[in-house]
DNA sequence: GCCATATATTGACATATAGCTATTATCATA
DNA sequence: TATGATAATAGCTATATGTCAATATATGGC
């Protein structure tokens, strides 16, 4: 461990990152990110790439939106979602590159 | 976004992943790894680090030690705390590289 | 054993979260 | 405007979480 490059996390920082893994702390809403790291997807889509009740998927959705960590548009009858936090994509690789 | 090195992570490793962050996802305990990640410290020494009553920093200490993301070691009449969940160091790199 | 210091635990309480069912909104199209 | 599809929300229960005050448990020195 490399101590010298160990530098402060700055407050505000600290407190939205703090936020962020929040939200991502929860299995199903990682799963949901990690599908819409893929590119938008709409609620019906999320819903059968993980396998969870439509209501739960859009409450899940509700929370991540609160705190902009994801975004919508509607499209017709569908509604897309996409990841507007750019951290969450860190994240997501994070985690990947523990899988060693 | 480079697609096409985005793998699926494994659901075994989400999951373990969900729990870390999880923890990690409170600005408190946030700042306790930060402060364990520069080395071993005692409950005291946190406490004065961050600011908040023994009480508190050792009930998160607890929850953390609950899910192996930190270690206790008793030395004399202090009991000194090191994390041991070598994803931690990831995350906080993760957070640091955000901050640009 | 007694005292001071350091840490852990407990109980109480308020609030937050998760998940369920049912209902409601929104849109496209017949 | 009626209908079917898609998505959001409401109401509810159960459980988890965060915080505090108080108490309990080490440990070391006298």
């Amino acid at each position: 461990m490399k101590r010298a490059l160990l530098r402060r996390i700055e407050p505000v920082l600290l407190s939205r990152a703090a936020e962020i893994i929040k939200m991502l702390g929860h299995p199903e809403r990682l799963k949901i990110v990690e599908v819409l790291e893929r590119g938008e997807a709409t609620v019906s889509e999320i819903q059968e790439a993980i396998g969870i009740p439509q209501a739960i998927v859009s409450q899940h959705l509700a929370r991540m939106r609160g705190c902009n960590i994801v975004a919508a548009r509607r499209d017709g009858s569908y509604v897309r979602y996409r990841v507007i936090e750019p951290k969450v994509h860190h994240v997501l690789n994070c985690i990947r590159e523990c899988d060693a």
